[in-house]
DNA sequence: CGCAATGTTATCAACTATGATAACCATCAT
DNA sequence: ATGATGGTTATCATAGTTGATAACATTGCG
């Protein structure tokens, strides 16, 4: 109970950014965002722009991008987005390893 | 205008099960019903059983895995399914092809 | 048959994502 | 400095998902 507990490890260690990234990976919220952007400046879209095609508004693109771990998107949401950047949807089921 | 219209070629097509599931392997909904309702019966569990995992009820599971075009869960809850029945989940984005 | 187990459907309340508007920050160019 | 552009954040109302309960259908087993 005393020395270094494992939530100030983990507090440190989620300081480094390369163990951020390996651990966000894993972060399904993350990973989503970070392709999201990717395919919007892939298509040469703006929020505004891709706001505009889905007929809605950018400051809903901004939230949809940056969501955060308290705000999870429905998946028609996603697929809305996807289809407007030309792209389809397919959801992965990856097994958990219990070593 | 004469000539068997699309919609109804469409309608008979639809009816042939091998064009069903081309069409619906398309669907993201209909692809993660049939995924989600596999993976639980590989885990070997119950509707209810999995619903006491998750501290719900065995009527949400069914809905979830009834999910019809109408009812598009959140990422979320696709995600805490999946980590009940010992997998992740990924999202992949697939190019459309615009011939 | 009667009963348990499994899954479905309906309903309503509670919660939360989304739509819409507005204000704001940062960057860049003129 | 000013204006324009791209993106963020806050807020509120609306829409829709989820939680919970209950009733129902089906199957298989005693």
């Amino acid at each position: 109970m005393s020395r270094p507990s494992f939530s100030e490890f983990k507090k440190k260690a989620l300081n480094n950014p390369e163990v951020q990234d390996e651990y966000q990976a894993l972060n399904t919220t993350y990973e989503l965002r970070k392709n999201l952007i990717a395919l919007r400046q892939e298509s040469g879209l703006t929020q505004e722009q891709l706001a505009a095609v889905l007929h809605t508004q950018k400051s809903n693109i901004s939230r949809l991008e940056n969501a955060n771990s308290k705000n999870s998107p429905k998946l028609s949401t996603i697929e809305q987005y996807a289809h407007a950047v030309g792209y389809e949807v397919k959801i992965e089921f990856i097994p958990i390893n219990h070593t």
